[in-house]
RNA sequence: CGGGCCGUAGCGCAGUCUGGUAGCGCGACUGGUUUGGGACCAGUAGGUCGGUGGUUCGAAUCCACUCGGCCCGACCA
């Protein structure tokens, strides 16, 4: 291919609206043009990195048996009612709605669990043809809160899903097991540096998942890891030893204070010497909505401690939670914000309380009176006995659950996940195969994505320096390029011609630059464009010396014309 | 959803406070000279100043509304 043909529109200044290296670089490099808030255009360089890395998940998928479907991205609402998540991605805001002429409504799918279920289902019919498993690579819609970051958050992007149907859980665990695996050669025939994490599962729901993280500063999610036992979760999942915290010792009289304008733990702290965060439980206030009701919940956590939102909706198996408003708060306890607490709670709010706090004697918490707390609180005999739940948010330096040693934190972005969703779509929406017995049974599901235009985006986070973007060879829009310096040159548009034909003799993926660009302007181009290699024809093409450059690391030397090709094939490691 | 900021030429920006002929750099186009680090010279084109309404003799500038976009916060009881 010659880059005088393909429109490459490459920019001299950072866009605006960019904040991280990936989309700093690829908008610059004029791969990606937004079109609309979370919305881009795919150039045609960016487009063969695109479709290089979806051949490269379609191979490893295809070698564990799964099979490419292809699925309508315009959906309709009676299949989301029938898994039941109408509601609830309506509720979010994050499903893009319409209506067709007829006034029905419609969706365009944000993830395609239900219309590839009802497909299974009306094919299958015996646990003869299991196990099936079938996948896509489509866009996707989702209408984010807060699309950025270029294509790492984008409402219209590019995702990989596959979903496996098996008669029973063993079934499922295989299944599973041969997607973990093609999972990890796909992102390491990226050469990504990457790691597998436990993780909520969300809005999909399900039991077990696991998250592929790239590690990148710029990751929107935090993991906790434990060198010593391999042990990593995403935060939303994380546990952790619980921290030490002193003992209340044997329970003592409940005492009321007077506080007059102490409101936070800190405040408190300074306000009582001696009774440090570890030994007060502070009451935080919820505002909980679930599929046909919404109310406020009082959730008590040590002081020192802090609360998990996901794990909080997961325990009380609601659509969302948010803190509640100060009218909310008032509301509920009668008292101002800042007081709230288990002592004296109107009985109609819910309490519930972390693990932390089980077992606790001689506790400092509000008592829902403004400008008073409590002394000496005993959950149980000074208040109602709350429901306990794991709802703290593990931290960094906290004991790993596994060996104790304190456990690390890095950022990381999520390009795939994988979980075993079980019967939950299936029972929901009625797909059933006959077992052996003749009995109908809900087909055992798992369900797995990668994010197909985000894992590029990472791989330039993870693949880039001051002059641009370094591309990992496997999903380079080029492997190599041979560029002539001066195309007017006879000698140098000869011997560019003759390279180019024996590299992609040799199967190498090269390119030819015969753009008339002066040599600076090229060699600026080419670097930020970030092609593994290339190969530059100058003012020596006369004696047959060229320049050689590998781009991770800039190191460049001359070179034989005759010996391009074996240094080339050597530089991709062939 | 809150809070803050920004919409002026393809891109990056100044001009707005203090109303009075719409500017700069890069890019683009033409001609010429160039060809090893985003070349140089000369010239050219390109903008309903996001939109609507208002104030005014006069609005990019002031006011109101509106539409886009960006950033921050979603943890305090």
């Amino acid at each position: 291919m010659r880059l005088s043909q393909i429109l490459i529109s490459t920019l001299r200044d950072d866009p605006a609206d960019a904040e991280i290296p990936s989309h700093k670089l690829l908008a610059r490099a004029g791969l990606i043009v937004k079109t609309a808030a979370g919305v881009y255009t795919f150039a045609p360089l960016m487009w063969r990195v695109v479709r290089k890395f979806a051949q490269i998940v379609r191979e490893e998928l295809d070698r564990e048996g799964a099979n490419e479907v292809m699925l309508p991205i315009l959906q309709p609402k009676e299949l989301w009612v029938s898994s039941g998540r109408w509601d609830r991605y309506v509720n979010d805001g994050i499903m893009f709605t319409l209506k067709d002429r007829k006034g029905s409504d419609m969706c365009l799918g944000p993830t395609h669990e239900e219309v590839m279920t009802a497909y299974v289902n009306a094919q299958v019919n015996s646990y003869k043809q299991l196990p099936v498993n079938c996948y896509q690579i489509q866009d996707k819609f989702r209408d984010e809160i807060r699309p950025r970051f270029g294509l790492m958050r984008g409402r219209e992007f590019i995702m990989m899903d596959a979903y496996s149907f098996d008669a029973d859980q063993a079934g499922l665990d295989e299944a599973y097991q041969k997607m973990r695996r093609a999972y990890c050669r796909i992102f390491e025939r990226c050469g990504l540096e990457y790691t597998v994490v436990q993780a909520d599962s969300g809005a999909i729901g399900g039991a077990g998942s696991e998250e592929f993280m790239v590690l990148a500063d710029s990751g929107e999610d935090s993991i906790l890891f434990c060198r010593d036992s391999g042990y990593a979760a995403n935060v939303e999942k994380a546990t952790s030893r619980l921290p030490d915290a002193p003992a209340g010792g044997e329970p003592l009289p409940m005492e009321q204070i007077a506080t007059p304008d102490v409101r936070t733990v800190a405040q408190l702290e300074a306000f009582f010497p001696g009774w440090t965060a570890g030994r007060m439980a502070k009451t935080v206030l919820y505002h909980v909505t679930w599929k046909n009701k919404a109310r406020v919940v009082a959730v008590m956590m040590r002081g020192d401690l802090e609360v998990n939102e996901v794990k909080l909706a997961n325990a009380l198996d609601a659509l969302a939670v948010r803190l509640a408003t100060d009218d909310e708060i008032r509301a509920a306890t009668g008292a101002e914000v800042g007081f709230a607490g288990p002592v004296a709670l109107p009985e109609e709010v819910p309490l519930l309380a972390d693990e932390s706090l089980q077992g606790r004697t001689n506790l400092l918490t509000g008592c829902n009176r403004t400008g008073y707390h409590c002394l000496n609180v005993n959950l149980g005999r000074d208040c109602r006995q709350p429901s306990f739940k794991d709802l703290r948010t593990a931290r960094q330096g906290e004991g790993c659950p596994l060996s104790g040693r304190p456990l690390e934190q890095a950022r990381g972005i999520e390009v795939g996940h994988i979980f075993k969703l079980g019967t939950k779509y299936s029972k929901a929406m009625g797909a059933t195969f006959m077992d052996q017995g003749g009995k109908p049974q809900p087909f055992v599901m798992g369900c797995y994505g990668i994010g197909v235009s985000r894992t590029p985006a990472a791989a330039v986070e993870q693949n880039h320096d001051d002059k641009g973007i370094v591309w990992p060879a496997s999903i380079a829009p080029f492997e190599c390029v041979v560029a002539m310096l001066d195309p007017q040159r006879a000698e140098q548009v000869m011997l560019g011609a003759r390279l180019y034909a024996e590299l992609r003799e040799a199967g190498v993926d090269v390119c030819l630059d015969d753009r008339a660009l002066s040599p600076g302007a090229k060699f600026k181009d080419n670097e930020l464009l970030g092609f593994p290699v290339q190969v530059f024809v100058g003012r020596k093409a006369g004696d047959g010396q060229v320049e050689f450059l590998v781009r991770r690391g800039m190191q460049k030397s001359e070179c034989a014309a005759g010996e391009v090709k074996a240094r080339v094939l050597a530089a991709l490691g062939r």
